[in-house]
RNA sequence: GCGCCAGUAGCUCAGAUGGAUAGAGCAACGGACUUCUAAUCCGUAGGCCGGGGGUUCGAGUCCCUCCUGGCGUGCCA
C-alpha cells in the first residue's frame, strides 16, 4: 500500500503522467494525513486516537489558500481538547514534506491546513488532455448501469412551446451527460396518445372542417383553438375531400384523430430534430393498450395484493409504499385512469432492463412523484430507481408583458418560432445556465435583443479565437506541437496556471453535475474557463517570436479548445471555429 | 388546511457532501483596438444571503418558526 503510493508519486512526479490531478491529488493528500496523524499518535503529539472515517480535501476557493485545504485538524480539536491550530501544527510537524509535490505548506485561519503545490504538478494535466481528446473527463463510475432519460413526451395534440424546448434541453444535455459519465443511455419519448384528449383533437379537427365547408358551428371553448386546428382541417378535406364528413361521427373522430395526431407528431419530431434532440425510442401509450399492458399491470398489482376495489372502483393501495393517497386506476365508468397507464409504462420500462430510470417532469406534476415511487415500490424495485427531474415551467414574456401558453386557448408561442428567432444554441444555453427546478423568465425580445450578448457566444467565440490562434500559427509555419516538444518551463504566467488548474477541474465538474443530475453545472464552468481564456487573450499573444514558448502556449490553448469543446457538445451546443 | 419548490447585488441567476473575505452575467460609470477576431479586455461601484430563533470551532448551506411568491392537493390528463 504505502510501496504503492511512492511508487505513484513517483511516477507523478519523474514523468509528469497525472491522471485526473485534482482527484488524485486529494488521495495524495488524504494518505499522507492519515499517514501524518498515524506518526502524532505514536509520538504523542496528538493523543485522542480519533481517525476520521474520511480526511476532507477540498479546493479553496480563495487561490491564497492554495491549492488544496483540509480542515483535519478543526475537525480533530474537539476531541483533542486542544485548539485546531495546535493541532494543525502537530499535523504539520508529522507531515513528510514531498519537496517535488509541494513548494508550500501552511497553516491558517481557525486551523486549516493549506498545500501549495509546484506547477510542474499541475502542467501534467495537459499531457492528458493533449493525449485523451475529448475522451478527457469522462467518468466511469456510470459504466455497466443502463440508464432511460424520458422526457418531452408531449400530447401529440399541438406544437411544442417553450416549455417544452426547456424540458428538451434538460433531457438531452443530462442523457449525454451521463453518457459522459459511462452510463448506458437510451432517450425516450412517451406519446400520450391515448385518453380524451386525442378525442377533443378530433372533435377539433371536425368542427373545423364543418366550419370550412360552410356550415356555421359553435365551436367549444374546450376543443383546441390553435390555427393549426384549421389546417389539419383544410389537410384532410382536400386529401379526404367532402366525402369524409358524411360518415358516421363515430368513424370520423377517431380517423381525424388518428390523423391530425400523426401529422402533429411528425411536426414534434420535426422541430425537436432541429433543436438537437434524437430520441432512441419513441413509446407509445396506446401501444401499451393493444398489447394489455395496461391490464397486466393492474394484474400484477392485485396479485400482489396492493389493490383493492372501493365505491366500484380499483385502487391502487399507494400509501403502503408512502404515498399520502392511494390512487385508482379503474374507475367506476370501467374506463382506466392515466395513472394506470404510467404503472403500465414503468412497469414494462424496468422489464426492459434498465437499472435507473429518470422522468423529466414539468414541475406542475411534482405532486406524482411519491405514487411513482410507489409503484416502483410495488414492483419490487428500490425506489431509488426512478429518478424524476423537475423542470420549472417557462414564465414566457413579451417585451415585459406575460404571453399565455395554454395550447387550448391558442395563444402560445411554439419552440419552432423561438428557434427562428433566437437561434438554437443560444436557446439551450439560455435554459441550461440555470437550475431546471428553478423559474424561468423567457422574454422573447429581451433574448433576441440580447443575442449579440448572450453569454453563450461568450463561450463560443472563445472556442473560435483559439481556432483563429491556430490558423495563424499555421500560417507562421508553426504546426501543433506534439508533447514531447513542449517545454512547460515556458509556461511562467500565473494566468497559464490559472487555466491549466481548471483545466484540470474539468472532470470533477462532469461528476458532480452527473450524479446531481444537472447539466448546468458545466454551462457555469464554460463560463468561467472562457473568462479565463479571455483575459489571458487580452493581455499574452499565444503566437510570437520565441518559438519555444509559443510552443508551450500553443499546446495550452489547443487543450482548452478540447475541454471547451467537450463541454459543449455534451449541452448540445455547437463549437463554431469562426464567428 | 396540508405537501413540494423557491426567496442571494438595481435585474436574471450560480453557490454538491456545512468551511476562511458570498460569486458571475446583464444594467451603470471610467478606460483599452497599427496585434492571433473589440461578440473581447481592464478598472469603479453595488449585499442585515426574506425575518427571528437554534445546532457548532464555523451556517447562504442543517433544524424549528414566521412572512412572501409559484405549483400541487380529482374516479382530469
Amino acid at each position: 500500500m504505502v510501496l504503492d503510493l511512492i511508487l505513484f508519486r513517483r511516477r507523478l512526479v519523474g514523468t509528469l503522467w497525472l491522471w485526473k490531478v485534482v482527484a488524485t491529488m486529494k488521495d495524495t493528500l488524504r494518505q499522507l494525513l492519515r499517514e501524518a496523524l498515524a506518526r502524532c499518535y505514536q509520538n504523542g503529539s496528538l493523543v485522542s486516537g480519533e481517525v476520521p472515517a474520511e480526511i476532507m480535501v477540498e479546493v479553496p476557493a480563495n487561490p491564497d489558500h492554495g491549492d488544496f485545504a483540509t480542515n483535519l485538524a478543526l475537525i480533530l480539536a474537539k476531541k483533542e481538547k486542544s485548539a485546531p491550530r495546535k493541532v494543525a501544527e502537530a499535523l504539520m510537524r508529522a507531515l513528510s514534506r514531498e519537496e517535488d509535490i509541494f513548494t508550500r505548506v501552511e497553516i491558517a485561519g481557525p486551523g486549516f491546513i493549506n498545500f501549495f503545490l509546484t506547477p510542474r504538478c499541475w502542467y501534467g494535466v495537459l499531457d492528458e488532455i493533449a493525449e485523451q481528446g475529448r475522451g478527457f473527463g469522462r467518468q466511469g463510475f456510470g459504466a455497466g448501469t443502463r440508464v432511460q432519460v424520458e422526457f418531452v413526451s408531449a400530447n401529440p395534440t399541438g406544437p411544442l412551446h417553450i416549455g417544452h424546448g426547456r424540458g428538451a434541453a434538460t433531457g438531452d444535455a443530462l442523457a449525454s451527460l451521463l453518457a459522459a459519465c459511462g452510463y448506458q443511455v437510451e432517450r425516450e419519448y412517451y406519446i400520450n396518445d391515448a385518453g380524451n384528449q386525442m378525442q377533443t383533437l378530433g372533435r377539433s379537427i371536425l368542427l373545423r372542417c364543418r366550419e370550412l365547408l360552410g356550415e356555421t358551428v359553435e365551436f367549444p371553448g374546450d376543443c383546441y383553438q390553435g390555427e393549426y386546428i384549421r389546417d389539419l382541417a383544410q389537410e384532410v378535406l382536400s386529401e379526404k375531400g367532402e366525402q369524409l364528413l358524411k360518415a358516421p361521427e363515430e368513424e370520423t373522430v377517431p380517423f381525424l384523430t388518428d390523423f391530425g395526431g400523426s401529422r402533429i407528431l411528425a411536426g414534434i419530431a420535426a422541430d425537436l430534430e432541429d433543436f438537437g434532440v434524437r430520441f432512441d425510442n419513441w413509446y407509445s401509450e396506446r401501444s401499451l393498450y393493444e398489447r394489455g399492458e395496461i391490464q397486466k399491470g393492474i394484474d400484477y398489482l392485485r396479485e400482489k395484493g396492493f389493490a383493492y376495489e372501493k365505491d366500484e372502483a380499483l385502487w391502487f393501495e399507494s400509501t403502503r409504499f408512502g404515498d399520502d393517497k392511494d390512487r385508482v386506476m379503474l374507475r367506476s365508468n370501467g374506463v382506466t385512469t392515466y395513472f394506470a397507464s404510467d404503472v403500465a409504462y414503468h412497469k414494462e420500462k424496468f422489464e426492459r432492463g434498465f437499472d435507473l430510470v429518470i422522468d423529466i417532469w414539468g414541475a406542475d406534476h411534482h405532486g406524482y412523484i411519491p405514487r411513482m415511487k410507489a409503484v416502483v415500490a410495488a414492483l419490487g424495485r428500490d425506489k431509488e430507481a426512478l429518478q424524476v427531474v423537475l423542470v420549472q415551467l417557462v414564465n414566457l414574456l413579451r417585451g415585459g408583458a406575460p404571453a399565455a401558453m395554454s395550447t387550448r386557448s391558442g395563444e402560445f408561442v411554439t419552440l419552432r418560432e423561438v428557434m427562428d428567432e433566437v437561434g438554437t444554441d443560444a436557446c439551450r444555453y439560455y435554459f441550461l445556465s440555470r437550475h431546471s427546478d428553478s423559474k424561468l423568465d423567457f422574454d422573447l425580445e429581451l433574448a433576441k435583443e440580447q443575442s449579440a450578448n448572450n453569454p453563450v457566444y461568450y463561450v463560443q467565440y472563445a472556442h473560435a479565437r483559439i481556432c483563429s490562434i491556430k490558423r495563424k500559427a499555421s500560417e507562421e509555419g508553426m504546426e501543433q506541437p506534439s508533447r514531447d516538444a513542449v517545454d512547460f518551463s515556458a509556461l511562467g504566467l500565473p494566468e497559464e496556471l490559472t487555466l491549466t488548474k481548471l483545466l484540470a477541474q474539468f472532470p470533477e465538474v462532469v461528476a458532480a453535475a452527473g450524479r446531481a443530475f444537472e447539466p448546468h453545472r458545466l454551462t457555469a464552468y464554460l463560463q468561467e474557463l472562457a473568462t479565463q481564456f479571455h483575459a489571458y487573450y487580452n493581455r499574452h499573444r499565444v503566437v510570437g517570436e520565441d518559438v519555444k514558448t509559443t510552443s508551450a502556449r500553443l499546446y495550452l490553448v489547443n487543450c482548452i479548445q478540447t475541454v471547451i469543446a467537450s463541454a459543449l457538445s455534451i449541452l448540445g451546443i455547437s463549437a463554431p471555429e469562426k464567428m
